[in-house]
RNA sequence: GCCCGGGUGGUGGAAUGGUAUACACGAGGGACUUAAAAUCCCUUGCCGUAAGGCUUGCGGGUUCGACUCCCGCCCCGGGUACCA
């Protein structure tokens, strides 16, 4: 009979079907394994051959991992959302859903014609009613633990797909997809704060086994970088000086936490400070404290009036009861409530909590409202509603301490006195800032107080910056530019000394602070900068100390060394100086991360809805979650136009308020598809579960993901987000894991015939139905595996699959002509060949490598057939041991020739074949007789044979005498068991 | 620029300090056949009639011995982009 792979592969895939023999249940007497591709996003261009690639390697290893009594969940989902689809929609006008359910169906076809072991009972399609409203479930969640949260951001905007990109969809300034050009706009916008776990997702990477330039990736994606926050005071003539009192709060002193530090950094910045010691602090009468202010304390049109937490009531007290206005009124973790989070106070008796805002407002000059994002006293909404009351600015910063009580708080003084923050990492070359750069984004440039002289230069600029795409500025090569800001100027406060003010696109907003201080002597891109404005360059680390001059260098010199030209701390190594200089600023040390927030918002209709509705009365509420899903509606135009699709269906926009009832709007924007593929893990073990996302038994059962397998490409989105959703899930008690995958391996690319990437417009790419139709799957899956190593990218190569094919009729014609006359006999070859394969296959599989184990078959395969052709038979045993190792690899013909066997029981859980080392022991080897290191010889001798017995033989063999002849031996080294090299001369 | 990979026959690749080129494709030759296909066997790194010499991108080094370890360089692929 030949080998009909169409019929044996259709009826062992319709076999595993109907017993549904790879659907799996939560079985504790079993252990469990966890073995995941990376769901496909299911493209109208169907299957490509690199999908099997992946899908055959974790099919290999699920099958191999049953067969040692695994319980194997092995699962397959659709990553249905997303932009593709959306933009055939527009194009052919076919409604996303249709195409996507459509291509979902051929794409299920496609892989099942593969005979992969998945359990399909557990299929999930993210763009399902039952899939996304468990994805808006998480936003909420997410929401309701201050992870998700909306603001003003300038967005990567893409005019042809009319839509915002993430920061990593937009690749050298132009969209991935489309590859137009990229524009900045600002939009309000969703983002999840993954930023807040930037710590843990750096150091939990330490415990994965995972590739490690996958690591590395990670690493630099999140980007750490330990420094310190620099504050340079700004002057100018028209730059004012003011005069400040400052208002410590309850149980507080001018003593107490950063007062003194504050009046410092005021002082030395020129102004008067007044910090009153406020009468009976520990047991504060408002009347009593308003008093001793007005009348301690001077004010006019030159004072800001600062208060700190209850300093803050007292201040507004007083501006209260002025009579002229003052310039500026700061509340720092100010309230105008009497609650508090943590506990009560008692200022109930001995407070009005009534105020004349009215009149604070006329009063007050400026007014800046500062709160801590992370208050343990004072609640959230206390700074909105100061605002409310008095109007003013409201920023919302991180204080070095919680409730701002760290001894240094820099950004109070930012907020006092006008300064320009700096991150740095070398605080150790501060005596070198010779000038500073501030970014054309930075708010600074908008501030008309300092009044700078030229504006219209600096405006001109500023919109040039903007108008250059992301592209032209790469295309401008490094060649800097920049403008100097005149009639303002920094303090260095290091030396004291005033320097210029640049602004330069060389500085980026969205790093640090989007400031920098120039060092040109100890920073390339500085001392460009400075040689082409001409700029001072002080050397103040040099290489060789003591050194009686440091010169200026051709180009800056970055690395260690001893200060020089720095005050009292010339002559220190610079590591020393790295503390020593930030304290001596009034600097703080500070660690700073590349990593951004995750802007999920995305104005298009194929994605999940935001699950928030806005009201004029309550703000913005999130939907109730017995209201989930919030539904895509199927009747939307959603043809771009810069606005989501969504805020054209009345049906859907409209909607009364949860809270109040009142007539509101929901949210039209969608999710990044990411956030549905940041979860889709979990869902797997709870498949069909309508009450929960996931199920706290089985996901306690089945998770972490054992081993997860897919393309490199995704090594920082898809892994950072699921890795940050998972960190999020376990703090809310969710989860019990830190890491989503334990174990990650990738596949190479597939490239085309030609070498290059497939791709359709190359006109390189292979269709695996082809394939499959004429040489059949277990060729196709062998083949894959046989190209190279598996994280090697490899070229296809159609000739070659003739081989793999070819290896199949071989195993075939084994089994065919040994059917009828299969017995028991001996053979002592068959026996050690066949330990050998059992053990190089079964190493290679769990190392994940395929080509190698493939090798191992082939060769045991023509040891098989050499014995058939002599005449001799081949023991059932070892064709038994055979099958079973090609199984994983070959699963349809494996179970056909298993039942040609007379076999009834599953292939697909038989055990294992084991091998037993002692008959891999040969006693006899091939000696090497090297002379000079140069292979001259070998012979067969016992592995008993010693030392002195080797060289003996060795040096009496006649080829090995000929080339000694006339020769003088040096040495001999004998390596037993391998070789023996002769030294001579 | 920086950070990762990688460079071995005509081709895909094997070998992680010890016989470089396993396995497969391709090519050449042979057997079987009326013939072809299929199958089976042999040959196949390069130079050389041969003895022999040379050979893992290039140049050095360590070692009795290096594809493998170290230093310098070249080339190819991927990621990243003035990150202070």
């Amino acid at each position: 009979m030949k080998y009909d792979h169409k019929k044996i592969e259709k009826k062992w895939q319709g076999y595993w079907e109907k017993n549904r023999t790879f659907e799996v249940d939560e079985d504790s007497d079993k252990k469990k394994y966890y073995c995941l591709d990376m769901f496909p996003y299911p493209s109208g261009d169907g299957l490509h051959v690199g999908h099997p690639e992946g899908y055959t390697a974790t099919d290999i290893f699920s099958r191999y991992l049953r067969m040692h009594g695994y319980n194997v969940l092995h699962p397959m989902g659709w990553d249905a959302f997303g932009l593709p689809a959306e933009n055939f929609a527009i194009k052919k006008s076919v409604h996303p859903s249709t195409t996507t359910k459509k291509n979902i169906d051929h794409f299920r076809t496609q892989i099942k014609s593969l005979g992969f072991s998945y359990d399909w009972n557990r299929e999930v399609n993210t763009a399902s009613e039952e899939y996304y409203k468990w994805t808006q479930w998480l936003f909420l969640e997410l929401y309701t633990h201050g992870l998700a949260y909306k603001k003003k951001a300038p967005v990567n905007w893409c005019p042809s797909c009319q839509t915002v990109l993430a920061n990593e969809q937009v690749e050298n300034g132009v969209c991935e997809r489309c590859e137009h050009t990229v524009v900045q706009k600002e939009l309000e916008q969703w983002f999840f704060k993954v930023t807040q776990y930037a710590e843990q997702l750096l150091n939990d990477l330490d415990s994965l086994d995972w590739p490690d330039p996958i690591k590395n990736a990670q690493r630099n994606w999140i980007g750490k970088s330990e420094g310190s926050l620099l504050q340079f005071p700004l002057v100018g003539k028209n730059v004012p000086t003011y005069r400040y009192v400052l208002l410590h709060g309850y149980d507080g002193s001018p003593d107490g936490i950063f007062f003194p530090w504050l009046k410092k950094e005021l002082e030395k910045r020129g102004s008067s400070v007044t910090v009153p010691k406020l009468p009976h602090s520990d047991t504060p009468q408002e009347q009593e404290q308003v008093d001793y202010v007005l009348k301690h304390c001077k004010f006019d049109q030159c004072t800001i009036l600062f208060g700190h937490s209850l300093g803050a009531v007292i201040a507004l007290k007083v501006a209260e009861k002025l009579s002229s206005p003052i310039a500026g009124l700061v509340l720092a973790g100010g309230f105008i409530e009497n609650n508090f989070r943590d506990q009560p106070r008692p200022f109930d008796s001995t407070f009005s909590w009534k105020f004349d805002f009215e009149k604070i407002t006329r009063n007050a000059g400026n007014i800046k409202i500062i709160s801590e994002q992370n208050d343990y006293a004072i609640p959230r909404e206390q700074g909105r509603k100061i605002q409310a009351a008095l109007g003013g600015s409201l920023t919302e910063v991180a204080g070095e301490e919680s409730h701002f009580i760290g001894e240094k708080e820099p950004a109070l003084l930012a907020h006092l006195a006008p300064t320009i923050s700096v991150f740095t990492t070398r605080p150790d070359t501060l005596f070198g800032a010779t000038y500073m750069v501030i970014a054309p984004e930075h708010p600074l440039i908008m501030d008309k107080k300092l009044g700078i002289e030229n504006h219209a230069e600096v405006s001109a600029y500023v919109s040039n910056t903007k108008k250059k795409s992301e592209r032209e500025r790469l295309h401008l090569q490094k060649e800097k530019t920049g403008v100097e800001l005149k009639g303002v100027r920094a303090v260095n406060p290091a030396t004291g000394k005033e320097i210029p003010i640049w602004i330069a696109d060389y500085c980026v907003a969205s790093y640090g602070t989007g400031a920098i201080m120039a060092v040109p002597a100890h920073d390339q891109r500085d001392f460009e900068f400075a040689k082409k404005f001409g700029l001072p360059i002080t050397m103040v680390i040099c290489p060789h100390y003591p050194a009686p001059t440091c010169p200026v260098r051709d180009e800056a010199y970055i690395g260690p060394g001893h200060l020089v030209e720095s005050g009292q701390f010339t002559g220190m190594a610079s590591t020393e100086a790295t503390h020593e200089i930030t304290n001596f600023a009034g600097g703080v040390t500070k660690i700073n991360y590349k990593i951004r927030d995750w802007l999920i918002s995305r104005q298009r209709y194929w994605g999940a809805p935001i699950p928030i509705i806005y009201c004029e009365a309550c703000g913005e509420v999130p939907v109730p979650q017995i209201d989930l899903p919030v539904f895509l509606p199927t009747d939307v135009d959603f043809r771009p136009t810069g606005e989501s699709p969504l805020t054209r269906s009345a049906s859907f926009h409209d909607v009364k308020c949860p809270s109040c009832g009142a007539h509101a709007r929901r949210e039209s924007d969608t999710m990044d598809t990411f956030v549905c593929s940041s979860w889709y893990f979990l869902r797997y073990s709870s498949a069909h579960s309508a009450n929960a996302p996931f199920e706290k038994e089985k996901i306690e059962y089945w998770l972490p993901v054992d081993m997860y397998v897919g393309g490199a490409e995704h090594a920082v989105l898809h892994l950072l987000y699921a890795r940050f959703i998972t960190k999020a899930l376990r703090d809310m008690g969710y989860l019990n894991f830190s890491e989503p995958f334990s174990r990650l391996r990738n596949q190479g690319l597939i490239l085309g015939e030609d070498g290059e990437k497939m791709s359709k417009s190359r006109g390189n790419v292979i269709n695996p139905d082809e394939i499959i139709e004429l040489y059949g799957a277990d060729t196709m899956r062998l083949y894959e595996m046989f190209m190279g190593p598996f994280e090697d990218a490899k070229p296809w190569s159609t000739k070659s699959i003739i081989g793999i094919r070819r290896f199949l009729e071989k195993v075939w014609r084994v089994y065919e002509c040994q059917r009828d006359r299969i017995k028991w006999t001996e053979s002592k070859i068959l026996e050690k060949m066949i330990h050998k394969t059992v053990k190089k296959v079964t190493e290679d599989i769990v190392t994940f490598k395929f080509n190698t184990a493939i090798s191992a078959l082939m060769i045991c395969t023509h040891a098989l057939t050499d014995t058939h052709a002599k005449g001799e038979k081949i023991p059932i045993s070892y064709l038994e041991k055979f099958i079973l190792l090609l199984s994983p690899f070959a699963p349809h013909m494996a179970e056909e020739l298993w039942q040609g066997l007379g076999k009834t029981d599953a292939l697909a859980f038989h055990p294992w074949p084991t091998y037993d080392p002692t008959f891999l022991e040969e006693e006899m080897y091939k000696l090497i007789i090297q002379i000079n290191g140069k292979v001259r010889d070998s012979i067969e001798i016992s592995k008993e044979t010693t030392e002195d017995e080797i060289k003996k033989i060795a040096l009496g063999r006649e080829t090995t005498q000929k080339w000694l002849e006339g020769k003088t031996i040096s040495h001999v080294i004998v390596i037993p068991n391998r070789l023996i090299n002769i030294v001579v001369e």
